[in-house]
Formats: C-alpha cells, structure tokens, sequence
DNA sequence: AATGAATGAGGATTCATTCAT
DNA sequence: CATGAATGAATCCTCATTCAT
C-alpha cells in the first residue's frame, strides 16, 4: 500500500548493486578470488562501507550475482548447442560451441573461474552451466566406445584432457584478445580432440 | 664463537630450515597457497614465530625454497630428457617424460602449484624447470611445420593445449593416486598428442 | 493539509507508536534492555527504520514510553494502596498489595526492570512509581522506631532487604506462572516481613 | 631444552595478564558486563589491541580469570563454613558466614556479579562458589519442616527470599563501604532470617 | 640463533542515524 | 509522515613482523 516507491529510488539501488557486481568483477580478475577484500570491492565503487552489506553478505555472494545475472544470457547461449549429436565431430562440436559462445560473450567472469578453480572449489559456488559437462561426457564417451564409434580411451583420463583442452584454447583466445578469431578458436578445438580420438 | 661448535649449529640450522619447507609443503597442499599463513606453517612446525624470520621472509620465499631444494632432482629428472628428437613421437615423447618423472617424484609440489597456478602467477614465482617449457617448444614447432614433419597448426593453440593436456593428464594421475600408473598416464598423453598432430 | 483527514492520520500516528512499544517490550524482556536494539525493535513491526526516529530518540525512550503509557493503570493501582496504616502489618501490606497488583497486571515491564537493573540504573530512567517508595519507608520506619511500635533495626538494611524480599517473590512468582497465586505470594511476603520486625 | 624463558619476560607477561584482568574488573564494574567491550578493557591498560587476545578470547575469559584467580581465596573462605548446623540458628549462619567472607574480600567482584545478573545468566558462566547454594538449601529446608524444627513455609518462595535478603545486605555493605562492619551485615541478616522462619 | 610477547595495520561486520523521495 | 538506502563510526579479530631477552 505504501509501497510507492519512485522510479528514481529503485534506479538508484539498482545502479548500485550493478556498481558493485562490475567492482567486484573487476577486482577479482585483478586480484583472484582469494585476494580480494570486501573492502577492495567497496573502495573501489566510492561508495560507503556498510552499503556495501545492504547488498550482499559476502564477496562470494557477489560473484554468485554476477553469475546470476549472466544467467539469461547464459541461457539463451547454451540453447544453441545441446542438440543432438549423431557422430563423434558433433558431439564435440556441440560441447564446443556453446562453450566458446559464453567465453566470447562473458570473457571477465570465464577469467575468473579459470583462474580461480581452487577457490571456485573451496567456496562451493556452484556454476553448472559455465563448466563443461563432465559427467555426462564420460557416459556418452562410454557409450560410443561400446559401440564402437571411437576407439576404446581411458576415460577419466580423456574427459580431464577434454575439458583442459577447451579451456586453455579458451584462455588463450581471451588473453591475446583475439576476439575475431572465435571461429578459428572452435575450430582448433575440434580438430584437435576429434582427431586425437580417431585410430 | 667456538669453531668447534659450528658443525653442530649449521646441522640445526639446515634441520629447522627443512622442517619449514616441509611444514610449508604440507599446508600450501592443504589449505592452498594464499590461504595459508606465516602462522599456520610455522605452528606446524613446533618453531618460535620469530624463527620463521631467521629463514624467510614470506611465506612464498618457503615455496621458492622448496622448489630450489627439488632443483637438484629435478635437474637430474630433465637431464634424461632433451635428447635429440629425431621425429614428432619422439619430441613429444622427450618432453612428457621428465615431467612425469617429476610429478612421480615430487607429487605434493606439482600439486601446489597445479592447483595453485593464480597465486603462483601473481607472485611471479620463477619455476624455469618446473613448468614444461614453451617457449623452446613453439620454436621447435615452427621448425618441425617448416620441414613438413608436421602439418601447419596454430602453434600458440597448439601450446597452450599442449601444456594443459600434460598437466590434466598429471593432476588426474596424483589426484586418483593411481601410483602404479605412470607408464600408462605418460602413454596417454604421447598418443593424445601425436594423433592430434597428424593429418 | 485538510483538517479532514487529521484524525485518521492521529489515529495512525497513535498505532505506530504502539507497535513500537509492544514490539520494545517484546524485544527487551527476549534479549534484555543492552542486547536490544533499535533495528530488533523496529524490524519486529514492520515498520521502516527512519520511522522509529519520529516516535523516538533512543530505545530507552520506548521503555520510558511504555511506562508512562502504564502510569496511568499504575496510579489507579496505587491509589488503593497508600492508605493510611495504623500499625506495622498494615504498614507493610500497603506496600506489597499495590506492587503485587502491578507485577499481576504489566508482568512483562516489571520483569524487564527486574532483570535488568544494571540498565535501568545506568540510563538513570525514572520510575518513581515502579519502584517501592524506600524513601517514604525509611522515614516511616524512624517514626515507628520512635514510637516502639517496631524494634530498633538498622533502617538501611532493613530498607533494602525490605524492597529485595517483596521484588524476589514477585520475581519467583511471574517466572512460575502461578498466576492463581497472587494472594499466597502476597500473604508470604506479609508475614515474612512482620515476622522479621517482631520482637 | 630451549625454555631458557628468563625471569624478566615471564614477569612482565604475568603483569600483563594482571593490568587486564584489573582493567576489565574496573571496567565491568563501571559500565556493566554487556555495555564493556574488549577495546575498553584494552585500552584502559595502554596496551595494544591485539595484545588482548594473547591472554584472552572474549571479555567473558577475563572474568572467569577473575574468578579463578580468586578461586584459592575462595576456597579457603569457604571452608570456615559448611559445618554440620545443629539448628536453625547455625544453618542460616553457616551460610551467610562464608559468603559475607567472600563478599568482604573481593567486593569489586561480587559487585560485578549482582549486578549483572541478567549477563551471567546469559553467558552461562560457572560461578559455583560465588553464588548460594539454592538448591542445597532446598533440600535441608525440606527435611527441617519434616521434623518440625521449621514452619511449614513455602520453600520455593523462602529459598528466593533467603539468598535475596544475603545479597540485598551484601551490596548495602558494599555500596556504603561500611567495611567495618561486616559483624554488623551478618548479624543483621541471620537475625532477620531466623526471626521470619519462627512461629 | 631461538624465543614468543607486543605491536598495530587492516579487514569484516554491525548499527544508529540521516535524508532524499 | 513513511520509507529504506546510504553512511561511517565503532567494534571485533587476525596476522605479519619486530625486538628484548
């Protein structure tokens, strides 16, 4: 009833809560996870110290926003791929490519992660949709080995080589700034992990 | 004061060094390397805070230590290896080797610095030996392309994926403590890479 | 702005100020007077936190409030008492009649005071008619000394363990709940304090 | 071997413990338990803040140290007491004998004490020896009534009454530093007991 | 060299209070 | 008046580091 609350207000509470997730971003790829302070993320938006809890708890609370936010877009991306695959090349094609979708669009927040695995890990932030589909990989990968789509592969070690693979091309695509070359990048990918498992 | 004393004070000296390294060790693995404290290795260690001082000055000085302790192994380990690669197998073959020669020796510090690969960047720890070296591969790459031996990859790509595969591969192997696996993990990682080379 | 709509507005002004009470009253006799804070007593209306700052300054000033809304029922209450005594057991069930009545009445507000002395002391709140009136007792236990209506006892220990003994079996009787009980404790403490002056 | 700890350092750091635990008894009697906070504990003694935490966890440590560190003259005040009461008269006197001892030897901490119920309530601090023995009283009424040498009186409402009438004597003796006259505090309180439990 | 108590800078968090809407 | 976001002072606490012994 007396919820009237102006435009401006909620604007305004909104830009802050954006101007602490962009801080926090900021920083985290700055500084890693680990390192960055409650005080680093605050400082950094001018903003007051405790305007800092009216938002957020914790700066994994923060991080967890970012991701949320990323989320629709996130969504949107992974719809793409996911299709069904009918020989080996597309069943890598279609991990790859949504992969790199989300790394071209989000590159920050991908940063983040891949360098902050330990503290990804040790905080729990739970992250489905941006990490590769480990688990269901390795049923698929057993199941095209009995039917003899792909040679018969050690799979733990093959899906821990997989999804390393991707992601250092991913790394290496988002350092050198070479955002022309998303195509080139999948490409790579591919080709190599297709042909690493042919006979 | 007296001379005669001296062997016995550096014999202490060295013990308490080692034991700060080892201490050092076994926390970075635990807790990784920017959650641990000056306090939490030297408490480990049953020393005087105070004592640390007399040996390092940070806690990354520990790790430093550590891995010059390990050179002289690790210069033994990579000796066998770098011998003249007369083709692709061979060269891939030469380089993944010492590598797991030295995860299989020094386990807990390949895990450190796996797991820890931020922290380690930020504090520009200088490891030469321990990382696979790159740099000499890409030129080693380039020629070989030159020559025909192998066909004309991405070699930024190539090496990033390179490196990432090995130490996938490696953590796989310490993490799994599959310890009676070398051969095997050390297999994968040739084959993986020699087919994804050819055409 | 329209002096119509003055008396709604009144009204409403006059229910928050309530809430605010009840809510502080609540809140003080859960956590105590110092663990108490404003945003406890505020979140616990419902109401927004800036409007507890148009009704009051401090949460002492609730608790100040919240007697002087019971004053009125208070002064009703010791009204009956206060007549005047013709020997020493009517002395002493003037004064404990109208406390018990209080204590049966507001037995929230009377166990916040009575837990809570330290506080109440330190924000030196008035309370003059909470309180046993030990002043007027200590001049009327002269007199009756005086007269011999009473033995000669040390008139500051008496006082004080006169107020103690009525607030310790009204303390005990809140606490069980034995609210059918009112005339026993009043009865006890009578009789223990008549006993007490006897020769 | 190495505890060569000299005399100075020990000494200090006994003084150190000494200055807080002083400061907090200061303290907490000034402003109360929950008001006290660590800073001012700590800066009442013109060490550093983190020096506190050396010696102590939270304030409550430092008044449990109080205490112990009264606990040998308490012990040795309580032994005078407890002997086997032949009557009433002895009963009552046996207790408010030793507690009016230690009430008279450590008034600052008593002082604490009474007044702060409420905290040490709720920080469900140990104080055996610092409070009555309610429950043993309890039982020892219980059997007097039984064999008649007692009233029949209400034992939960005299039990209250019994150590609130010691107490309310103690802080009138504390608060007016009448400290000659402790003899004076006892007499008063066994008389007033006594006299109120005949028929 | 070893010790470990003292230090104080710095980070986390809470809370009373203000003020634009 | 009601609202509730912003503020920043004040607290708690940890830790690297120093230094007298």
């Amino acid at each position: 009833m007396n919820k009237i609350t102006t435009g401006k207000r909620e604007a305004n509470k909104e830009i802050n809560r954006i101007k602490i997730i962009e801080s926090g971003i900021e920083i985290f790829s700055k500084k890693g996870i680990s390192e960055t302070t409650v005080r680093d993320i605050i400082r950094n938006t001018g903003l007051a110290s405790g305007t800092f809890y009216n938002y957020f708890k914790t700066k994994e609370e923060v991080l967890i926003a970012a991701i949320d936010d990323a989320a629709y877009d996130l969504g949107k991306i992974l719809e793409k791929g996911r299709k069904k695959a009918s020989n080996i090349e597309e069943f890598i094609e279609f991990q790859v490519d949504p992969f790199f979708e989300m790394v071209s669009e989000l590159p920050e927040l991908f940063f983040i992660f891949s360098t902050n695995l330990e503290a990804v890990d040790r905080f729990t932030i739970q992250t489905p949709q941006m990490t590769l589909a480990i688990e269901d990989l390795k049923k698929d990968l057993e199941l095209a080995i009995k039917n003899k789509i792909i040679p018969d592969v050690d799979i733990d070690y093959f899906s821990a080589v997989f999804s390393s693979t991707i992601e250092a091309v991913a790394i290496e695509y988002v350092k050198n700034n070479k955002k022309t070359d998303l195509e080139n990048a999948k490409a790579f990918c591919v080709n190599f992990l297709v042909k690493s498992l042919r006979n």
